[in-house]
DNA sequence: AATTGAAGTTGTCATTGACAACATTTGACC
DNA sequence: GGTCAAATGTTGTCAATGACAACTTCAATT
């Protein structure tokens, strides 16, 4: 038995996550943990201080992947700000269901009722993707009318509260295109008839 | 000491709500419940099989509650579909910050991945009332041109992402006059633009 | 009055998170 | 190379908890 696990944090991480997203957050344990990674049940405690600093850890790597998938989807969408939008909106919400574990964690209570800094500073970063693309879509005439934190606010409470239902085992409808029915909600969102006669030419081109 | 307390199952019920929004649903245990209420540790497993199946008891009074809630907004806010259900988006997302308890319950992965034909009932009686409330504001002008199933998806997903956002430290931003937020939001789902006469010409058109 | 089932009690167990005290390894410094 | 301090892992222990079993009391029906 190696004395040295030498990678253990970044193992109880990955491992955290697939539990999660096999079993639930609620079946996350410490001890569990290690037993899982061959490990002495307070082997743990070396690297996370108790189990809410954890789950906050997995938070913060779960944002940074988070502003990754999201800033993929918007290359990955062209140079049109609205497509963009549009694009990071399917890809938030896709997100929760590409990768149960985080957006468990995300959302919570022990994790965002206690936020350290570094998961403040993810949040944060976070924040300012959404916010920089948001921009630029009012600037390219998406609810050009509103502020800007409004209209924020309105777009990623929608994809949000899309997710969440998605999530959602009560409320999901468990439609078979999941797909469609993500761009149908996210169409609605970037409404082509809340766009002016140029946006709206543009998409029926 | 009376051997019968008479009126266990709803104490504990309203106990555990009060706990709940007082300290977070992590910190609700079944003995400190049994404690709180001077009965022994074992009592609650009379009225309740286990944990979950009391979560799942408030959150089956938490739905009926919420129903009201919704309706009475509905009622207090006159006879216009559009109205009425402008009113009973505002009330879903106050309704999170009213009875926080509930909200938490609600939201709990416990609770909605295991649901028992209580709480199904509800939620399926919850669905009803904010489905007729879409019908009629859609035959008024609410989003006409969408299926009904994807506009209601819209709106609730909006309001219930309004409500998590509210209910997020890390994300909201704390608002001073959250009454005010919830309004604007809410005007973006029945968006004010789909009702004034140069929109539905263009629309219609 | 007897009985029966609902409701509450005591006792116990395994699991868990947390903590303390001890052991080993690593790497920096001389 | 040797020494030492810090990082990392281990064993041992504790209190709290949820779950369960066995026993007791009470109330309602007959």
């Amino acid at each position: 038995m190696t004395y040295h696990h030498g990678n253990l944090r970044k193992e109880l991480l990955d491992r955290a996550a697939y539990v999660i997203a096999e079993q639930g957050i609620e079946a996350l344990s410490l001890r569990a943990l290690a037993r899982d990674l061959g490990v002495s049940h307070a082997a743990p405690s070396r690297h996370f201080a108790d189990k809410a600093e954890l789950l906050r850890a997995l938070a913060t790597v779960g944002t940074d992947r988070f502003i990754s998938y999201v800033l993929a989807a918007a290359d990955a969408a062209g140079d049109d700000p609205l497509e963009r939008y549009a694009a990071m909106g399917r890809a938030f919400i896709r997100f929760s269901l590409v990768f149960p574990a985080y957006y468990r964690t995300l959302t919570h209570p022990d994790v965002t009722a206690h936020a350290d800094e570094d998961l403040k500073a993810a949040s944060e970063r976070h924040r300012l993707v959404i916010h920089d693309a948001a921009r630029a879509a009012q600037a390219a005439g998406w609810l050009p009318d509103e502020k800007t934190e409004d209209a924020v606010l309105f777009s990623i409470a929608t994809v949000r509260g899309t997710a969440a239902i998605m999530n959602d085992p009560l409320s999901s409808k468990t439609e078979d295109d999941t797909e469609a029915q993500i761009r149908r909600i996210v169409r609605l969102i970037i409404d082509p008839d809340t766009l002016n006669a140029k946006n709206k030419a543009t998409r029926s081109a």
